[in-house]
DNA sequence: GTAAACCCTGGAGTACGGTCCAGAGTCAAG
DNA sequence: CTTGACTCTGGACCGTACTCCAGGGTTTAC
């Protein structure tokens, strides 16, 4: 298979196979003499694990990590579960620094609503500037 | 003022000051005959708007636009509280993504427990490749 | 044999909000 | 007058995961 095909089992685009290889997800591709890469169906559902990976919202270098892992037969469930317990406990922080957003969001809501504006200038000096829109 | 004083009381740096002169966060600043920038105190409260809108998720561009609205005064809580809602909407959004992805997670984890592995081979394919790690 | 479709490389560009740099000029204190 | 701290500009750089490009060479079908 040459990388168009691959590419499109796999519903990626060739440039990015290209790049997980230059990344490290895929392993350099053999060549045809041309300097053409070749690929065997291994590599679709290599891709295919990429993508699940992604999913589960682990980064390039993450995958890579994990990929080398699952090569070299050292791995296992339980020693490889701390790498999407990793991506939750990121997740559950950002999840966290949202919600707190949010909640300052609605705050600013309501004081917008009570004549407090958050376009208004800072609460000391509001009152003497007289810049704010509300 | 000096750019260094007015980025100092502000808490931010000198690069950031003229960052966001160069954006149209700020209005470009008066000139001495040397070049330099010359700043008043009402530009450190401007900074501080600024460091407020932030704080409540908005970008820069819409930082950009809704202190336009403010200095042109045609600017009033009930007109610019679409801005806020509109940062809002995006962060329920996200974090809706994000609690979809916190479950993915989870069911992975799940899967894993019962040797279902996320680090392996597609469902299909899993049986006769024996590549998975778990 | 020729045209279309494919492939190669290296490098630049995207969004975001800055940060850092070189090389030059300016200002204030002693 | 010198020294050190400050400022100026334009442009490169950070991380992320690609995407796109030019300017070549290759393969395949007809």
């Amino acid at each position: 298979m040459r990388i168009g095909e691959v590419a499109d089992q796999a519903g990626v685009t060739v440039d990015t196979v290209r790049y997980y290889e230059r990344r490290g997800l895929l392993a350099p591709a053999e060549r045809r003499p041309s300097g053409y890469r070749v690929f065997d169906s291994a590599t679709v559902e290599r891709l295919d694990l990429i993508r699940r990976l992604q999913e589960l919202g682990l980064t390039i270098e993450e995958i890579r990590d994990a990929l080398r892992a699952h090569d070299i037969r050292g791995a296992t469930c339980d020693s490889e579960r701390w790498r999407i317990e990793a991506v939750r406990d990121r997740i559950d922080t950002k999840i966290s620094e949202l919600a707190a957003l949010r909640g300052r969001l609605d705050a600013a809501l309501t004081a917008c609503g009570s004549g407090d504006c958050a376009f208004a200038e800072s609460p000391v000096s509001r009152r003497k500037t007289d810049a704010s829109p509300c």
